[in-house]
DNA sequence: TGCATAATTAGCTTGACCGCTAATTACTAT
DNA sequence: ATAGTAATTAGCGGTCAAGCTAATTATGCA
């Protein structure tokens, strides 16, 4: 889950797309209409962001609208300042053979 | 300087590698040797990390030892809380043609 | 010097990602 | 049914990431 969403944000023309959604929600065309890529370069970029749940699609008529997922970039945020240690995680396991994602 | 901190937190054996750092500085030989994954690859994950500026390294004698840069780790985490909107972003410029990093 | 240990670099293979154009699906309206 | 617009999927070429083993560099010590 993480994975997907780190590497979904490792992208900066997705990164972009997340900014411009979180002031609200847009059609695929808008989107793809505001970036210098193609229109199915930007499609897939959309889908890369939907896998990581990181937006939400729904149809509107002949359109497709795009809104952001706010929680799961919170999820990210936290699951970021897990790593920092603020939080003086008590992990007391340091073997992390074959415990992976 | 954000997508490459992506990119690296994209990797589940690299957030490892940081969960482990934060609780205290490693050598690359105390890292190779908590993972699956053979000591050159583990070698490059730590160059991932440290190209990101995620990690330091310094040599200690014959061994290197790492540790975790928090402050970047901060950095990426007020990233995404900005792309979240909490911060009420008045980014009044809604056109991204090649306006990329 | 010469040997042993620590760690990285080199070389290779496999699989995924990125961008494009062209083709296809989905829906609306006449 | 047909045509038109919206959007995705298919297919292609090029590049890059990930894993391994083997070779190389760097350091410490007898």
């Amino acid at each position: 889950m993480a994975t997907s969403v780190f590497n979904a944000l490792g992208h900066p023309l997705r990164r972009q797309v997340m900014m411009v959604l979180r002031k609200g929600p847009k059609t695929s065309g808008d989107l793809a209409g505001m970036f210098d890529a193609s229109w199915p370069t930007v499609s897939r970029h959309l889908n890369v962001l939907k896998e990581a749940d990181l937006i939400t699609a729904e149809r509107k008529g002949t359109s497709i609208v795009y809104r952001a997922n706010t929680s799961v970039l919170e999820d990210a945020a936290a699951a970021i300042l897990a790593l920092v240690g603020r939080d003086d995680g008590d992990d007391r396991d340091d073997d992390m053979k074959e415990a992976a994602e």
